[in-house]
DNA sequence: CAAACTCCATACATCACTGTATGGTCGATT
DNA sequence: AATCGACCATACAGTGATGTATGGAGTTTG
């Protein structure tokens, strides 16, 4: 390798940095001057990596896509029960209060393109696997799809609020988990 | 009144079309240039009416406050059964496909405290509502207020959703219903 | 040591958009 | 008829951000 200086910057570092600052400040914060000024480097950093900021949306989107589906992978593996893994994943989801990521992706969908290919994408990915999940903790076959695609929703709902938390979140969770693992076809209910 | 043009603009016409377009193309396309071109007026007509973008975007934002509040106001009035108000809300809610405004506001809340600030008080009469239905359907006490907020997060994660739309939509719907106004409490179940 | 390469700084032209200043047009008032 | 005021066009300066061109400083290779 040629002359690598010690303290210099690589493009992975300005994308993984760029997912941070899309979390925290939202992807107007996305310019190559304002990151610069954050990472006290000038845009000659910038543009020595990356061919222009489509450029380097666009690496920062792939870097979320892989982010988020690794994540999932990691869900599963966490927990033993398989009819654990529904219950557990949607307590780690709803209790954290950390949904900048979500909120910034789903709006930087609506005008980019590519972001809005890579939330379209990993939205499948998250109903596929919580249909799985639905199965292995023996949901009523002809709910689980539909209530996947519920429990889907709930979680983008959550995810985009702008008002406060309600006051106990605790009882909503255990709402929501017991209609998704309920035995009993609800639209058959007496 | 003095010289009333008869094909002269309105600080109101600004306003309401600034909603079509907030629907349509996103807060991105909210500038004095680009609206003013698509009226076929120049921004000096912009600049007469309002003080400047901030008092435009002001004013956007308290008119969809208005609007969404107003909606809800006439949705409850559609229904004469107090049972049926509930369903009938969220099959046309999750029926049309004209989400774009509700994501055009969430993704400006991102963006502008006035968004995020009129986007949380909405949210909140929304929820208010929902329990309110809840009730008069006789769904039991203790998981109203959980199943208000769930359905609330049902309805921002599907207005949300920038995936392709499921396949039977209805199936999902009453599921969702039936969760809603089931009249066993769900965390009891054997 | 000299050359080659990586990485960044600096300077410049450009673009989209804002806000203001000024003038013009047309209907309403007297 | 003269004027006043509502409404809009035009022109200008200013700002934030982009992209490019060029010139280094520091490292590694030959």
């Amino acid at each position: 390798m040629y002359g690598t200086v010690a303290f210099a910057l690589t493009s992975e570092k300005w994308v993984s940095y760029g997912l941070t600052v899309l979390a925290n400040r939202g992807h107007g914060a996305l310019k190559a001057d304002i990151l610069a000024k954050s990472l006290k480097v000038t845009r000659g950093s910038f543009y020595w990596h990356f061919k222009d900021v489509a450029d380097y949306h666009e690496a920062v989107i792939e870097l979320w896509r892989q982010r988020t589906t690794e994540d999932i992978i990691t869900q599963i593996n966490s927990v033993a029960d398989s009819a654990m893994r529904l219950p557990t994943l949607f307590r780690t989801a709803l209790g954290s209060n950390n949904t900048g990521l979500e909120k910034a992706i789903r709006a930087w969908a609506l005008s980019d393109p590519n972001a809005r290919l890579a939330v379209a994408e990993v939205e499948t990915i998250r109903v596929r696997y919580l249909e799985k999940l639905l199965k292995a903790a023996n949901a009523p076959t002809k709910s689980i799809s539909s209530r996947a695609q519920i429990l889907h929703w709930t979680f983008v709902g959550f995810s985009n609020l702008y008002g406060e938390a309600p006051e106990e979140p605790t009882a909503i969770l255990e709402e929501l988990i017991a209609f998704a693992l309920s035995k009993t076809d609800l639209t058959q209910e007496v």
